[in-house]
DNA sequence: TGCAATACCTCGCCTGGCAAGGTATTTTAA
DNA sequence: TTAAAATACCTTGCCAGGCGAGGTATTGCA
């Protein structure tokens, strides 16, 4: 059979990348795009693996978007991270993209889970 | 402010799309797409409006896939109508897109509702 | 010494929702 | 009776985001 997964995930992941990386950038307060990735993927249980060539582009659309902020900065080790924090902006977005989706799946159970009730 | 629903409920639909066409052709037995706009959008108690643009294409695909089948009908009105079964073949689509959206729902749950374990 | 891991980047493909346009018929209300 | 709304379908082209595949540079370990 065929990878339902990978071929599925990529469209579900659409509309959720940004709250998802809003969410972990306001709670960690001070954070970098490799981190993320890892953080993601131990917290959904090793189900999300995001990529590279869909964090860091993500990051800098945020970024210019105004809804974080972000700064370089030099690693003891003498490797170089951007930071990102939340901005004001980005926490008033990450709540609406919050209620966004609990609606969104409220409204999917209306449909596939309609013997819930 | 902007309309938030406008703007990100069509990137959250990727992914469902096909989901809730294959779930409402299998469950209405014989349908058709205008019904299919109607009924989804009933179900979700108007929170799904579902496009002209969306739909057609989606059923197109969905049949040209072997997912569904479909054929014209000529309605005692006169109107001619295209209806759709769902094929075998759609059902286990439909089972794993199911499948699918659950885990994708509880990976993000672990995520972004972390408080409720 | 060489490979894995860390840490960042970019380019271009693909896909699907949908705005906007269209056609033709039927029903409803003024 | 006649115009508007609803039914029912269609197509073209735009746009956005995930990510495959390629790249760079450093550090750590075997």
């Amino acid at each position: 059979m065929n990878d339902f997964k990978a071929e599925y995930l990529p469209e579900l992941l659409r509309g959720n990348t940004e709250a998802l990386l809003l969410y972990l950038v306001e709670e960690l307060e001070f954070t970098y795009g490799y981190q993320l990735i890892k953080e993601i993927k131990t917290r959904s249980q090793g189900y999300f693996q995001f990529k590279e060539g869909t964090i860091y582009p993500a990051l800098r659309k945020l970024e210019s978007d105004g809804l974080i902020a972000g700064e370089w900065q030099q690693v003891p080790s003498g490797m170089q991270r951007r930071y990102y924090r939340i901005t004001d902006k980005g926490r008033e977005v990450l709540r609406d993209k919050l209620v966004m989706w609990k609606d969104f799946t409220a409204a999917m159970n209306l449909i596939i889970e309609p013997d819930i009730s």
